[in-house]
DNA sequence: ACGATCAAATTGTCATACATTTAAATGTCA
DNA sequence: TGACATTTAAATGTATGACAATTTGATCGT
């Protein structure tokens, strides 16, 4: 592992990418104990807090985590589900946020790998995704849920989904899918009407999917997403109507 | 913005998470410049460097720039695409490699991810896509193609056909799971007759999108999937074969 | 043998200084 | 006046040294 000083990056990126290398390159492996920070800052010849704040940009990427002690120490960090769903959340969140990704375009890229999972959970969805999927319908039919609610539990719902295809692949690029479209889903403020047919799609995609019903399970998806676009088009047409000069 | 001395956490992690917390929600926006590190170090109550730390946390994740000199500072950093894409591929690979994922469910959300892409994908392919793709034929039917690059070649073409439903979530989203991927692709070593297999289903599958045939192409995928399947688990139990004992 | 205490190692934080880079202000000359 | 060189100031990048906090393990006494 050998940094270049006299290149124009930084030198707390360089070490940062040469410990990054050597992880994902498989050269330090799962719960490896990398040398102390004097140590490494002997080995690159720099400064300590150089060398903690390269450790910091891969603790920030969940690569390292770090114990103080006698035992401490940074280690190579088992990355795990969860924090790998958290940073492609917010990731997700803010591409999308930031790159004027339309309603449109984020509705049907969502339903579309839906559908992607479909089939399989159709296949192998067990009786504790269906239950987790009945759980929201009757959380949706409450009257009194605000609409946030009803947002987080149609993302619970679709999570349900999602993790019925019992892969976990598909579990982990989908959440990010899911979860960074919960704000544009915000905007939408439901009405009565509109929770009842969406929360009847939703049984309707629940009972497919109990019978194994693949097909119906994807027309009614697809009904879904056609009506989800009605509704983001009335919400978007009517904030552009009030045009705030800038 | 405020930190909790007290906490368990890190100083720097508070921060940082103060910060991120503050891009997300949108209160600071693109572009804008965080206050220089001796006002922030005074404003959070800490030092220079534990702020340092913390603004290299959210450089390694892509959510702030730094500039030296007398316009310099940290800026809110617009996340790009290639830069997401980094990310999300790093994370990908490594949660496959660490988490033990099969090439079976790899190959299975691949394919699955792709086939959500396909029928965008015929009906708004553009010349260039199809371009795209038959040069990466071409490249595919060269003999002389190490296997590496046989493999590139194959994430190529299916990048293609990704980009061809010209819808940039769905290819954010996509680039990770095939990139991810390549580790394990590349343990496969064709012979000549699986190349040729190979290279016979992605021109059936570009013929069908310049077709505007979103069925066949469809099937096709399923097809290659399953021989891809076929590929995978020889290779598994080759190399099973010889157990090395530990 | 067991419990309490202490020492050592390691990360976390702080204070300060200096180096480097960049842009703007200033000065100089034709 | 205008163009170019110089200086200056502000900011990040890096280095050094010290101390605090925490955890482990060993030592010691009973």
């Amino acid at each position: 592992m050998k940094i270049d000083p006299h290149s124009k990056a930084d030198l707390s990126a360089q070490i940062a990418a040469a410990i990054r290398d050597a992880i994902v390159e498989g050269r330090l492996i799962v719960d490896e104990r990398l040398p102390s920070e004097a140590e490494l800052a002997e080995h690159f010849a720099v400064s300590r807090p150089t060398v903690r704040e390269a450790l910091k940009r891969l603790a920030a990427q969940s690569l390292i985590r770090t114990a103080r002690g006698a035992a401490g120490g940074a280690f190579v960090n088992h990355l795990s589900y969860p924090e790998a769903y958290g940073q492609q959340i917010t990731t997700a969140t803010l591409l999308l946020s930031m790159n004027g990704i339309s309603f449109e375009a984020a509705c049907e890229a969502r339903f579309a790998l839906e559908r992607a999972c479909t089939p399989l959970a159709a296949l192998r969805r067990t009786p504790a995704t269906l239950a987790s999927m009945r759980t929201e319908l009757v959380r949706q039919a409450d009257d009194a849920l605000s609409d946030e609610g009803f947002c987080a539990s149609d993302v619970a719902f679709h999570r349900a989904l999602v993790d019925g295809a019992d892969n976990p692949v598909l579990s982990y690029q989908l959440a990010g899918a899911v979860e960074a479209m919960q704000p544009l889903m915000n905007m939408i403020t439901f009405t009565a009407r509109s929770r009842e047919t969406i929360t009847r799609f939703h049984t309707r995609i629940a009972d497919a999917l109990e019978a194994g019903a693949a097909d119906t399970a994807l027309t009614v998806l697809t009904d879904l997403e056609a009506y989800t676009q009605t509704l983001g088009r009335d919400v978007m047409s009517a904030r552009s109507r009030p045009r705030k000069p800038i």
